[in-house]
DNA sequence: CTGGTTGCAAACGGTTTGCAAGGCA
DNA sequence: TGCCTTGCAAACCGTTTGCAACCAG
């Protein structure tokens, strides 16, 4: 279950509104959004939704694994289209923008060993990047 | 694992009450605390101290060094001594337990990678991963 | 007296929950 | 009708802030 499936078909059917327009927004963002973010891309694309709503409907997104939730290090979550390659986030500590980085090595190596060694057996990882961006170097 | 500068001296001395029962905490604790944790910790030690003041002393912790903010995926903050070793953090989804692992081999590489694609300065990163426990894969 | 430290209560931001109403098969 | 979805308000949880009291130099 990677890509982002509009239905399952174990679960009825929730050809919602609001969760069409959240798989828009995540669609259309070059960032991960919040939950907030989402409540105002999606009032303003179409009749404005609940923001109730949109918690309700990232939860059921998360759960079929439509969606990635991410902690950048802020107080609020973000979430992103599960990703076909995986990548990680450039979080800019000064202008707060994220960019994506695809790194060449995956850390396949590093969770073996660490099943090995721990007996731990990792089903995820989160990597992030805090620094400062291109335009923030430069001003 | 060690614990890092205690004593600044560029600072103002700091010799407060509460700032010691915090680093004393963290020095015994395995695993990175919450500030919920250390207010439980210190009250029990001594006499018990103000969660505002557990909340400043942090902050006053974070911007000398001595101590590091971790986000691990939850919506509270964690906090350990400044590693001398840089390591990781193994979460179990089950039971929530926090382990440390060290990379044999750091993300330097990538880090200069970053630098020369995305002209993205890395300052730190974090890295994280998540997924079952000895125990809890045997139970 | 003065400046940093503490406690308390209230505010705050992001998220969750309880409940009644609405939409659709 | 019955089930799922929605909206609204209130609750919640971790954290921050304003302000007055406090303590040490």
């Amino acid at each position: 279950m990677q890509l982002a499936t509009q239905e399952k078909s174990g679960r009825r059917a929730r050809g919602t509104l609001a969760r069409k327009h959240i798989l828009d927004s995540l669609k259309d963002a070059t960032n991960p959004l919040s939950a907030a973010d989402l409540l105002f891309a999606v009032s303003k694309t179409k009749k404005s939704v609940n923001k109730t709503t949109i918690y309700r409907q990232l939860t059921s997104l998360l759960a079929e694994g439509a969606i990635r939730e991410l902690q950048l290090g802020e107080k609020k979550k973000r979430y992103e289209l599960t990703p076909i390659n995986h990548h990680h986030h450039l979080v800019c500590v000064r202008c707060e923008k994220i960019e994506h980085v695809e790194l060449e090595r995956d850390l396949a190596g590093e969770e073996k060993k660490i099943m090995q060694e721990k007996k731990f057996e990792v089903l995820t990882h989160s990597l992030e990047f805090f620094g400062r961006c291109a335009e923030c170097r430069t001003t």
